[in-house]
DNA sequence: TCAAAAGTGTTGGCCATACACCCATGA
DNA sequence: TCATGGGTGTATGGCCAACACTTTTGA
């Protein structure tokens, strides 16, 4: 293993996880304190990411910075667009933040995404890390603001062709945790028996004889997605059909 | 200007077109003759690129390589992914060639893919320079079999809900030629009557009061695309309709 | 027995599909 | 006048959208 740092090479991770106020996005707190009044203060949010070692492939980092967070090995991260402007980093705060850290000020950030389940914890947390409501994001550094923008813009367009709602839910889930996924990503409301109905034609969405508990009212039916079935099965839903 | 190269980072280009045959893509013959019987001879085909410059964007970069081959500016040029893997370049040959222009062994390459239209031609072609039809690719260097089989993916699957067909065609197309467009890149067969119904109802397909001449035959309508009121509708036919 | 959410059917209209012949032109 | 591709209409069935009440459970 090699572990020296490409300098001018970085990954970012757009985690995203729905909650019941819609997708949140976890960010990292990102604090410099000079004790120097003419240097501004850093204090503000940034995505988590890693430089790429020598001898890590690009998809190695990210998965390298989603296990550190969520302690599991994900096989659905997304490469969704790299960001190499020279001008991409320009206000004080991020050249003193990148100076401070002995890296390059040209960086280029392959950016990746990853959905986890709405069940599924971190694997700690702390202050330094958080879940931030994508409609109330703070103060963010670099252009983590565009590059979340452009990860959500990915999902919304890829989530009408491809099973990426799964990855939204748990993996044993009912329909109408289903339903409100679609509703709050895409922001739409759906009629729940046309879903119903479009949904039970769907084989690769399997009924399961398990049933939800716990809860004072009528406990609702568990589905799995199969990615067998899926894989098999041709799509034939869209402008162009057959 | 910093005319510098960031030694370890390039733009490959996906240059696209619609021919008879079906989708072409522009290849740069790449070869080294080094007179020494122990040396493989390099002599196959790559991606057209460049090295970012100090001072460049990425998509300039793109841009620079696109306005080369074919002498215009364009804006249509589509960022697609970023390969950067450690062991990406292993072959004799790709090691032998990039020791030979003096760059680096691990090379992060942002693809970016461009169509051009099917009446359009290049600047100037040589014997450096050479349209492939995607079926019947020659011996490739790099990753770049892997790096065209993507951006086709990419097409195909944004062709389905983005305005991307009419990069294909003309300024001025035929109807005709739009439905052949679709049938050649996604490997369908269209009916004739259905697709000029299903056009017709979109307002951004225009109808010019112009046809096409000098052919031995009923001349066809010429449509335009409007891009100003397509970005003035909204899309509603896909499958989480509303 | 109440509260809370799960689950269920029918109808009307629109849109996709399938299909075959006449039209306009230049040679 | 012929060859070539351009252009047109209708009938059928399937799918989407709209809409309100009953069921099941735990407390």
């Amino acid at each position: 293993m090699d572990f020296r740092k490409i300098d001018n090479l970085s990954v970012d991770c757009v985690v995203l996880k729905l909650e019941e106020n819609g997708l949140n996005v976890l960010l990292r707190k990102r604090t410099l304190n000079l004790y120097n009044e003419n240097l501004p203060m850093v204090d503000d949010w940034v995505l988590p990411g890693h430089y790429v070692l020598k001898s890590n492939n690009l998809g190695e980092t990210a998965n390298r910075v989603f296990k550190e967070l969520t302690g599991e090995n994900h096989l659905n991260r997304n490469q969704f667009r790299t960001y190499g402007n020279a001008a991409r980093i320009k206000s004080d705060k991020d050249l003193l933040w990148i100076r401070s850290r002995g890296a390059k000020v040209r960086t280029i950030t392959v950016a990746y995404y990853l959905i986890i389940a709405s069940n599924k914890d971190l694997l700690k947390m702390d202050d330094s890390i958080k879940w931030f409501n994508l409609k109330s994001l703070p103060q963010l550094g670099f252009d983590h603001h565009q590059i979340i923008n452009d990860a959500y813009d990915d999902v919304k367009s890829k989530i009408i062709t491809d099973p990426l709602i799964f990855d939204f839910v748990p993996i044993k889930f009912t329909l109408n945790e289903l339903q409100l996924a679609f509703e709050s990503i895409l922001d739409v409301e759906l009629d729940n028996r046309n879903f119903r109905k479009k949904v039970s034609g769907k084989p690769y969405i399997v009924p399961l004889d398990e049933k939800q508990k716990g809860l004072s009212k009528k406990p609702s039916r568990l589905y799995m997605f199969s990615r067998d079935v899926y894989s098999q099965v041709v799509e034939t839903d869209y402008i162009i059909n057959k």
